[in-house]
RNA sequence: GGCGCGGUAGUUCAGUUGGUUAGAAUGCCAGCCUGUCACGCUGGAGGUCGAGGGUUCGAGCCCCUUCCGCGUCGCCA
């Protein structure tokens, strides 16, 4: 009897098997019962080839078989490799010059009839792909983006390991931060009352494998956090987590872009220019409104405070009396936007808190209309078309508001206009560094500064005099690494020293007592000659994301959550049992429906 | 927590102003067919219109509540 092993992949067999009998296994994807002959297509990992059913050649009995195959019936044959006639020959089939003549198969196993259709051409309801999951898998897309994701972790760890990079597994258990996302928990048996939580990611572990003399850590580590989800967040996903001594942010850059380099040549054949481009935080801000800026495009915003000065426009005025600012970006060429789509960008900008978008139109005729003609005078609209280089044809949209919200709403304005209008080339991979971001950012919600990046970031020396007087003005030693709009990786040269530790907690406000409870191991391990140290990390998914071109990290993730943090094949999270809850002294307490 | 889009056959979708027995394609089942390749032809089965309530003589369609999916703002050190 047959057995089910294989000797070949249905979708590597070229004319050079012609000639060969060969052992082939897979699923069934479609079958053409001609009567006579059958034809079926036979899939595995690699592709599709053609078996023929023909009762001359195999047999009535296996003809038989063959006439009562089904879709992802699992099948494994024993035949012929032959060449097609030339009239026979299938060009949309990587292996349609050849076909495998069957002389003897074994049924495996049948299949009902699957809710999903096993092909890249049907686009299934995203509720249906997830609730059945490994047959969405094994579409041929699904497989290739899981199996490129294998290859940039193989970049990863040969990259790091050949500049003498030690992986060192950090827990799953960890210790609740107060600082930062929220946890998420884990109860434990042996300490009633007492939780585990799951690292939002090894930072602290990676400092105190610095302290340990690992010199240079690397992890493929998975991270938690219990937040809101979005096309490119996850509850869990996964960072590539690297840390290192004696080293500076020139040192951290030089090992990440020969890690990218590789990874960039390996997938995509592209030869990235090193160093990378560096850009400060301000200037990302000021030029992009973004702090991961996509600079395939131009669109730039323009400070118009100065230029403008006293304008009459209440608006613009108002703003500026309140300590804020007007700025404004130029559409270039599409003045001729409908008064629908003007309208549907002002609702656009109001989600990120903007009040409204005034815009001034350079028609192609030459003349000038706004959204505020009752203030408009000669000289304001020079100073405009100066300022912003306007020329007919042009449309300006402006943002008045507090410096926080003029960016936001601008800078995501013109990815949006950019992308309503085809303005991405998205044959380029623009990845540079964000540098110096600031230190500390006012929490309007809990009323005082808090670390815009980790409370473990180090800042430069020069600042010092900033501490007191004016936190905005700090800037820290962390760095971003940017790429077409979406920020891959994080990280910063760290605090090392004990005082300088509890310094920065005392700053961001938190208490004594508290920062010696959450992290007094932290203050005590540095008192033992902690090195200078630092690192970053980025995340693996958004990266397979961007180079699978993936527009959810859902597509690059084997089984992902959906945006609720459920899991809808496994329907979890899911109830438990009493006695667990007993064991663990938990009180379900939900409020009555 | 807010906003937007969606939920109708296994699947992808259509469904007019509220009006006959809710349709199409594909898939599925049966039959025929020896060169198909999205095979073809003939016939057939298949529906809690997400759920609950309401308005109405009558609801897939209107109203209310609710569940689920996607996107997004807040949030995400």
């Amino acid at each position: 009897m047959l057995s089910h092993k294989r000797d070949h992949y249905c979708g590597l067999l070229t004319e050079a098997n012609v000639g060969e009998t060969v052992h082939l296994s897979g699923w069934v994807q479609r079958t053409r019962d001609l009567g006579g002959v059958v034809f079926v297509w036979l899939r595995d990992r690699e592709g599709l080839v053609q078996l023929v059913f023909d009762a001359d050649v195999c047999g009535a009995e296996i003809f038989e078989l063959g006439r009562g195959l089904r879709g992802e019936y699992v099948l494994t044959v024993e035949g012929e490799v032959r060449l097609r006639d030339e009239g026979a020959i299938n060009r949309d089939l990587a292996t349609g010059t050849i076909e495998v003549f069957v002389k003897d198969a074994v049924l495996l196993n049948k299949s009902e009839t699957p809710p999903i259709y096993i092909d890249d051409k049907v686009d299934e309801n995203e509720l249906v792909r997830l609730k059945y999951r490994y047959l969405d898998l094994r579409r041929p897309s699904m497989q290739n983006k899981l199996r490129l994701r294998s290859r940039v972790v193989n970049c990863i760890r040969y990259a790091l390991d050949e500049m003498g990079f030690t992986e060192v597994e950090t827990p799953i258990l960890s210790k609740s931060t107060p600082e930062g996302a929220r946890d998420f928990l884990v109860p434990s048996r042996l300490h009633p009352g007492a939780f585990y939580a799951l690292p939002q990611s090894p930072q602290i572990y990676k400092q105190l494998l610095m302290l340990a003399g690992f010199d240079k850590y690397y992890q493929i580590a998975r991270c938690f956090r219990d937040e809101d989800n979005r096309a490119d967040r996850q509850p869990e996903f996964t960072q590539c987590d690297i840390e290192m001594s004696f080293i500076d942010e020139e040192d951290v850059y030089a090992v990440v872009e020969k890690v990218f380099a590789r990874i960039f040549k390996e997938v995509k054949g592209i030869d990235l220019a090193l160093p990378l481009p560096r850009m400060p935080w301000i200037e990302a801000m000021e030029r992009f409104g973004s702090d991961k800026p996509d600079t395939r495009f131009g669109m730039e915003l323009v400070n118009l405070t100065e230029a403008l000065g006293k304008t009459g426009f209440v608006v613009f005025d108002g703003a500026i009396e309140a300590g804020g600012r007007v700025e404004a970006i130029n559409a270039k060429g599409l003045a001729s936007m409908t008064r629908k789509e003007i309208d549907s960008c002002a609702e656009f900008v109001k989600t990120y808190r903007a009040k409204g978008l005034p815009y001034m139109t350079f028609t192609a005729d030459g003349n000038v209309k706004s959204s505020f003609n009752k203030f408009l005078t000669d000289e304001l609209v020079a100073k405009v078309r100066a300022a912003m280089k306007a020329e007919p044809g042009d449309i300006i949209f402006f943002g008045a508001d507090k410096k926080a919200v003029v960016w936001q709403a601008l800078g995501a304005l013109r990815c949006e206009l950019a992308r309503r209008h085809n303005l991405i080339d998205h044959s380029l991979y623009n990845l540079f560094w964000v540098t110096e971001f600031p230190l500390f950012e006012y929490s309007e919600e809990e009323g005082r500064y808090v670390a815009a990046h980790h409370p473990f970031t180090n800042w430069y020396a020069e600042d010092n005099c900033y501490l007191d007087t004016d936190k905005e003005k700090v800037r820290s030693r962390a760095y971003d690494l940017v790429m077409n709009g979406i920020e891959l990786a994080s990280g910063s040269i760290r605090i090392h020293r004990a005082d300088m530790q509890a310094q920065m907690f005392e700053m961001i406000g938190l208490d004594k007592d508290e920062a010696q409870h959450r992290f007094g191991f932290l203050l005590d391990a540095f008192k033992y000659g902690a090195p200078p140290h630092g690192g970053l990390a980025f995340g693996i998914d958004r990266l397979a994301m961007l180079l699978t071109d993936s527009a959810s990290l859902r597509d690059v993730i084997a089984f992902p959550k959906a945006t609720s943090a459920n899991c809808l094949m496994m329907e979890t999270p899911a109830d438990v049992r009493p006695d667990q809850l007993e064991t663990l002294k938990i009180k379900v307490d939900l409020p009555e429906e």
